[in-house]
DNA sequence: ACAAAAGTGTTGAAAGTACACCCATGT
DNA sequence: ACATGGGTGTACTTTCAACACTTTTGT
């Protein structure tokens, strides 16, 4: 069924850089392409645009069709649309990032053809189109929302010890953090609950468990303060 | 000469939001529709994405059409792709926003039928489609984007006061600052120059003017320094 | 008993904030 | 001469950054 327009219009795709973090590393999903242009190489997940769509919406499609991801933080990132960026015309996509915990969204595997696998970020390998440039641009972003707002949250499990936090930020920072001012930041922004649980597989001494508290941050959010945690 | 393709695409536009600096206020840049829908609201300008040209450029190019700018600041700001937004069909549009001073560029006319004119932040109209919607974020971006980087510089003339910056300063964040500690920050981050020249129409005492020190910024941007001015 | 990671306070430096007077100029 | 806005320094408070030892627990 094919439909018509008086003037040309380019293609209108979503990118997804999903950010997932697991026991040693923040990783990055990607799929390998079944088709052609890039067939065989690593990409983004990601699709067109349906009309009657909205860019949020066709994003969290194509991310659970591609990956059987929902419920995940999903955020626009940007949008790239240089002409040549794709070889068979023109096509703009609308990129966005997601975070999700591994452990908690176990990494699911495609439900089309293509492969999807997790890679560390630096062994990412060569990706189709433009995806390189976009998935540096949503490093950047990382970076930044995690020292102004609490995303970090959205990367962990629910109960969380200060050591997994703390090591979260250093690997986002890309520098090492003092523990003692760390936890002062911390307990003095007031958005973490202290739970009465351990962790359990612990080798060595059992940190404390502890939650994000949503409340405490709404109310903080909403008199503009300050939320950086270096 | 009529397109056609396999799928439906969504209609894809540039809005771009005009920030202008004059002596009394921040005011943005509207046009009066000349055509349905909305004709005769106000609404940002903008216009369809060419194939084969970036949204960069067809930003500029819509900008320089309408309202006779170019050689401005251009940033892009957000995508707007909410089905309803446009009662026609469904259109998504890639939003920029825009920084120029008044008396470098000034207020021309716009070259089609259009009606182009300034309002202040509190004075908008009504506006077509979702630009409320729009403009609200740009105002929102306008903020962190002045705190956070010097940005102000493009909004102000080549040479300026620091009563001037200042001004802009609080005038964008909303509260009076303390004159004293604001040129004490100025000045030990050091990226403003002193001229020998002083302001010609002043009423009163004439103030000094100085220039942005491109150099000094770009060398403390790649140093990764912190750039907030309040 | 020891290895390995969890947890906890203090001090000095730097930055931020509040605050008041003199100066230059046009009328 | 005076009214108006331009220009300047200091003391106090808060935040940031550096730093080392004790505790717990599994092996």
């Amino acid at each position: 069924m094919p439909f018509t327009y008086a003037y040309a219009r380019p293609a209108l795709t979503t990118d997804c850089v999903v950010f997932g973090l697991d026991e040693d590393d923040i990783k990055v999903l990607l799929i390998q392409r079944g088709l052609e242009p890039f067939r065989g190489q690593w990409a983004l997940p990601g699709g067109f645009l349906r009309t009657g769509e909205s860019p949020d919406d066709g994003a969290r499609r194509e991310l659970r069709e591609e990956t059987g991801l929902s419920e995940v933080f999903l955020e626009q990132l940007y949008t790239f649309g240089e002409p040549a960026r794709d070889p068979r015309e023109h096509v703009v996509t609308i990129a966005y990032y997601a975070l999700v915990n591994l452990l908690e969204h176990p990494p699911t595997p495609a439900t089309d053809a293509d492969d999807a696998a997790w890679f560390p970020f630096d062994e990412v390998p060569p990706l189709a189109f433009d995806h390189e440039h976009i998935l540096a641009l949503a490093r950047t972003r990382l970076t930044a929302k995690l020292r102004y707002t609490p995303a970090a949250f959205e990367l962990l499990p629910e109960k969380f010890t200060l050591p997994e936090l703390q090591s979260l930020y250093e690997r986002v920072l890309g520098h090492t953090l003092d523990k003692r001012n760390f936890r002062k930041k911390l307990s003095k922004l007031g958005i973490l609950i202290e739970t009465d649980e351990f962790q359990q597989d612990a080798a060595r001494r059992a940190a404390r468990l502890h939650r994000f508290d949503h409340e405490a941050y709404q109310r903080l959010a909403k008199a503009d303060a300050d939320l950086t945690l270096l």
